[in-house]
DNA sequence: ATACCTGCAAAAACTTTGCAATTCG
DNA sequence: CGAATTGCAAAGTTTTTGCAGGTAT
């Protein structure tokens, strides 16, 4: 729980993309590896803005425009994954292997959760629903690690009114 | 599984409107009332568009503006909450109880699950990582039980490119 | 009576698209 | 070189905000 996360699936992400790019036939273009780089180099949740912000610093010349390409693209190449956040803005992550989220009641991060670090879950059957179950994870809600040290009380109370957006 | 669902929390909600409003000293309006109960009679989870489309039918004179205010509003009175989807709009719930979610690899379509349908999933227990978990609920890729009817194969293969949005 | 809300209109934030110039293989 | 991509600018969506008038308690 505290090893630098043996993350399961971190390949170099960077070599991941080329192999991608050439199986579909489609260029390895700067703008692509530099978007791709600046996801897989962050531990948050992104949204295209942000990711927009972050690849500025080593390519200036990119822009918005193509950043929201470039993330298209990425998702349809599996290489990256739309999360799924209750706020109104699309946020992105390179972790595209099945894993857990904690949404902060207080800050509003989400972060991810090893499934190692949790009692495995099994697929559910719901076939006696008609319903065809791929995949599963866990979406918590509570404090996060900084959240809950500010924080009195050992148990997680409710829900901030509106968690503040400053993770 | 295949009974009307028992709704744990379906007290009349427009009556829990009026004594949330009370509680908190704000009035009762006709627009409060309306988009609650646009809400509270869908099984889907519509946009603050599709909301306000809805209330238009009771309502013709309610504006897109005090279709988002409100729905604000009844967030924070708790009775309603905002989904965590992968679009990126912003999509509401008038079921405020725990429960699960599906998301429909074929037509996109977050259908409901009810905690009473699965095995329980206990709350996961982070303290040795410093989080405090207050509330867990899973998050089900795969097919909903229409697209699985109209699907070959007995296993949920993989998420299509990108689900058509006409759930 | 008064505090809060609504509608309207305008602004802000987020995302997509058309097109010429450029880049990748 | 040819196909695909990028940047720019403009358009399309979604969401928020300011303000004058209206409404619930």
């Amino acid at each position: 729980m505290d090893r630098p996360a043996p993350n399961p699936d971190a390949r170099a992400p960077l070599q991941d993309l080329e192999a991608r790019c050439r199986e579909h036939g489609i260029p390895l273009t700067i703008q692509r590896r530099a978007v791709l780089a600046a996801l897989a180099s962050r531990e948050d949740h992104p949204t295209a803005d942000q990711v927009y912000q972050a690849v500025q610093a080593d390519l200036p010349s990119i822009s918005r425009a193509t950043t929201y390409r470039v993330l298209d693209t990425l998702v349809a190449l599996g290489l990256v994954v739309r999360v799924s956040h209750p706020d109104s803005v699309a946020r992105y992550d390179a972790k595209t292997y099945r894993h857990h989220h904690l949404l902060c009641d207080v800050c509003g991060a989400m972060v991810d959760i090893e499934p190692a670090n949790l009692p495995d879950v099994a697929l559910p059957d719901l076939s006696a629903a008609g319903i065809r179950v791929r995949e599963v994870s866990l979406q918590l809600s509570g404090l996060c690690a900084r959240c809950a040290l500010e924080t009195p009380g050992s148990a997680a109370p409710g829900p901030a009114d509106s968690p503040r957006r400053n993770p």
